[in-house]
DNA sequence: TTCAGAACCGCACTGGTGGTACAGTACCTT
DNA sequence: AAGGTACTGTACCACCAGTGCGGTTCTGAA
């Protein structure tokens, strides 16, 4: 059984590097069989047709994603008892991380399903929308918690705010792809971070 | 003269209603010459290729939206005198455009482009690359502008603010993509004015 | 009225791509 | 030895971007 997993993941790995590159349609299978030295024959034995490929890639990327959130803020938890603190560290150490990739973040699955849906099929798009709900109720929890000690200066829906999370970076992801700057995307989560601050912080010191 | 343009033109509302509803790639140039009632070689007389196509509706979008936001914060500027209430007047207004239009907003092609791009030729990019910059310093100087009246209260780089309208209304069309809510980017553009707000307005009170 | 050029049409063709079908084979476990 | 898992090899189909080119229609200027 690890012959099979083994060679499914290879095909993932070599489709993933080429499809972040180059966008999906602009990856062939010949080219993603050539590269993952396996026939066309073997590529089908794993995945019924792209599609297929794209959802475990999503559902895949989801999985590494989260554990890289529950990571992250595990590690802000460590370094604060306080909820507010936890939230800004967290986006800090965020930030550090997307700055760290070298040659920028690859960009993401998710949003690159969302702009090419019509391609997908419904398990795909379903998949990605689970995603984006998660993250939506992951940020939500903390926001509440941190809202029970801080109240907010500015009334604004808690759903909209844990939103603005996958908004930033996402839009953060596709600005950078346009102008070309890896350093975007880190410096908007900076800014959420920022309004996060103002938003929730009961003194207006600057940090 | 004019019969060749109008044929242009209606050879791109046409490719432009199925790219933004399918995407650029899942939309054939035989589907495209079948709405616009015209053959294949009429199209290639028109356009070198789906490339050329591309580059066109791209730089179209940019005059539009370019148009748009001229308007916008030209009736923004007649509502009021000061530079930070036009900026938060705007942005509202702006919020309302999104909101207004049925069905949601369709998706913008520059992200389209973005998360494509290795499908598209070296001018395609370029143009996408000078829209996005466009954006940056015409947010840019309002926000200056706005900087000189009323200090901000972090201090954050003017451009990387500039920046965060783009990566909002970009980021906020892949998520209601994603999640299939169209108001979704109304209230993230609501949100950045929240935040706009916080950050330039001397008194805290709530808006 | 003529006539050149712009704006097409019609049709045949090529190469690449996603996907199918199916027979055969190496390997690994029971 | 048997049987399933994990493939290989080959042949094939439909669709799509793009080419080539000869022919046709429309239009504005001389």
């Amino acid at each position: 059984m690890a012959r099979g997993s083994q060679t499914r993941q290879r095909i993932m790995d070599v489709a993933q590097e080429a499809i972040l590159d180059k966008g999906f349609d602009a990856t062939s299978i010949d080219e993603i069989v050539a590269n993952a030295e396996i026939t066309k024959s073997g590529f089908f034995y794993h995945f019924r047709d792209k599609n297929a490929l794209a959802r475990a890639l999503i559902e895949r990327h989801i999985e590494i994603e989260d554990a890289l959130f529950d990571d992250l803020f595990e590690r802000a938890r460590e370094l604060s008892d306080d909820p507010l603190q936890q939230l800004l560290i967290g986006l800090k150490l965020l930030a550090e991380l997307l700055a760290d990739i070298p040659g920028g973040h690859p960009g993401c699955i998710v949003a690159t399903a969302a702009y090419q849906d019509r391609l997908f099929d419904h398990e795909v798009r379903e998949a990605n929308r689970r995603a984006v709900l998660g993250w939506r109720s992951r940020f939500r929890d903390m926001l509440e918690t941190v809202q029970q000690t801080y109240p907010m200066k500015e009334n604004v829906s808690l759903d909209h705010l844990a939103d603005m999370f996958s908004v930033v970076i996402e839009g953060g992801l596709v600005m950078a792809r346009a102008v070309n700057d890896p350093r975007l995307t880190e410096q908007q989560v900076l800014l959420l971070r920022s309004y996060l601050n103002l938003l929730f912080s009961p003194a207006s010191r600057s940090v």
